[in-house]
RNA sequence: GUGGCCGUAGCUCAGUCAGGCAGAGCACCUGGUUGUGGUCCAGGAUGUCGCGGGUUCAAAUCCCGUCGGCCACCCCA
């Protein structure tokens, strides 16, 4: 029988131990930041019909969208994003659910483009979204809670770069633009790459924009300078259309907010450039961005989108949330060495050294388990060497050792790892002497 | 999806231009010590050269296809 290629999809990756705990940790860590704000849980099926998810997040997500024919002939897909389900699960649920409904959310969604440095066909997201409010508290609420996950992720050097899509719809309104919003705020998203220039032709080309229109639409792009500088300075570029205003007030009052919350200036900044791709964002967009991780783009983001489940539901049911890419953060926390290749390992690591004494050690390490503590026992009676070798590589913090002499004593060699030092105690003080050893070491 | 670059030991890569015995460093295993890891010394094992086909006396090397990775466009976590 020929052996079959052991391989992955493109895209689709698998996750070894070091990777897997620390993505773990991430989940772990925006589980109670998450919970700390009163968000709950829920989960949503990967797969949804097709007419559920198509035509939400615009053309591109469409084309991304794994769809195929189920095993009874029904048109399904796979979730591209865990916002669209959630706008379905809240017009399916809203009666039971109350009112705001603030809710978490981890899991896989996939997308069917071309494989980057830290874009992949599946990765994991970890949203929180605030449904059933337009007050703009839900939008200062957002931003602080991306806040405090990066704060306490450990991650210092962080900025949310945040904006509100009515400060360019009021601005293409008065210009008489609106129709053209998408094709404009494609452009204006290259503007990093393709420079002032080359958006200028292309909101001619694509967008069918006058000389004049191109010049007040690229003013606003191209605003830069300090939260305040850009506050003072945007009222008369986007100019005085009820919609500009409202966007203006949007803004300065989430940022208000926000700095009423504690949040350092340097980790919040107004940029009208932020536009984000997804159509169903309507007012505050936001993305964040690592200092010193430039290359991997946008590790958290979102919006409001004040129409989603008005799809599904004749009720309106106005939301906000965030969207945390796991993955593409775990490879950042990599690229900056916080992730130990070690993997998990247990604190307490017991040698097994007499053959013959398995059911002795066996039920050392299950005491040892009783009061709390990880302990490995290692499977095979090799040369004491070969075991410490394999405890210290793979990173346990105590090793406990006891031969024939220490059973007759009735006690057992304890060594710290990282030192060296060894102590012998007795059986009975085990248990505790290994928690302090442990505790003086953490 | 389109275009460019790339794929050789567990890892990082050399060897490919100009076809001629498949290599280095690190990691790994064994020994130097009857029962103690990280250093040192000695020795050892390890490959469908991504996969399939073609050209050739001979292919890691040249050609075609395919799968995968990286980069750009596009878009995005």
């Amino acid at each position: 029988m020929s052996i079959i290629q052991p391989r992955t999809l493109k895209g689709f990756r698998d996750y070894l131990p070091a990777t897997m705990a620390a993505r773990e940790e991430v989940v772990a860590t925006a589980r109670r930041v998450y919970r700390g704000f009163g968000f709950a849980p829920i989960d949503t099926p990967a797969l949804e019909y097709s007419e559920i998810l198509l035509g939400k997040g615009g053309d591109e997500s469409d084309r991304q969208m794994y769809r195929f024919k189920d095993h009874g002939g029904r048109d399904v897909a796979l979730r591209f994003d865990l916002t669209v389900p959630l706008a379905r699960f809240a017009a399916q649920h809203a009666a039971r659910l109350g009112i705001p409904f603030k809710r978490y959310h981890v899991g896989p969604v996939w997308r069917g483009e071309n494989t980057q440095r830290g874009r992949y066909r599946e990765f994991v997201q970890f949203d929180f979204d605030t449904i059933g409010t337009e007050s703009l508290l839900a939008d200062v609420e957002t931003l602080v809670v991306v806040h405090d996950l990066f704060a306490e992720l450990g991650l210092s050097e962080f900025v949310i770069h945040f904006n509100n899509r009515d400060l360019l719809n009021g601005l293409l309104e008065g210009l008489g633009l609106s129709e053209q919003a998408d094709s404009i705020l494609r452009s204006l998203d290259k503007l990093p790459k393709i420079g002032i220039d080359g958006v200028r032709s292309e909101l001619a080309t694509a967008a069918g924009a006058s000389p004049d229109q191109a010049e007040a639409i690229l003013a606003l792009a191209g605003l830069q300078g300090s939260n305040d500088e850009v506050l003072t300075a945007l009222p008369a570029i986007v100019g005085d259309t009820s919609t500009a205003r409202a966007g203006m007030a949007a803004l300065e009052s989430v940022l208000e907010g926000v700095r009423a919350s504690g949040v350092a200036e340097e980790r919040i900044r107004v940029d009208v450039s932020i536009a984000r791709g997804l159509a169903y964002y309507t007012g505050t967009v936001f993305e964040t961005f690592l200092t010193d991780v430039p290359g991997i783009g946008s590790v958290c983001s979102g919006g409001r989108y004040d129409d989603l489940a008005s799809l599904y539901t004749k009720q309106r049911l106005p939301g906000i949330g965030g969207s945390l890419g796991v993955d593409r953060l775990v490879a950042a926390m990599e690229e900056l060495g916080m992730v130990d290749d070690s993997g998990a390992a247990a604190d307490i690591f017991v040698a097994l050294f007499v053959a013959d004494r398995a059911g002795d050690y066996l039920s050392l390490a299950a005491e040892l388990r009783s009061a709390g503590l990880s302990v490995e026992l290692y499977p095979d009676a090799r040369k004491l060497g070969a075991q410490m070798k394999y405890a210290d590589r793979r990173g346990h913090q105590l090793a406990v050792i006891i031969g024939e002499d220490e059973w007759e004593r009735r006690t057992a060699q304890v060594k710290t790892l990282a030192t060296g030092r060894s102590v012998e105690v007795p059986l009975a003080e085990l248990t505790q002497r290994c928690s302090e050893l442990l505790e003086a070491s953490s």
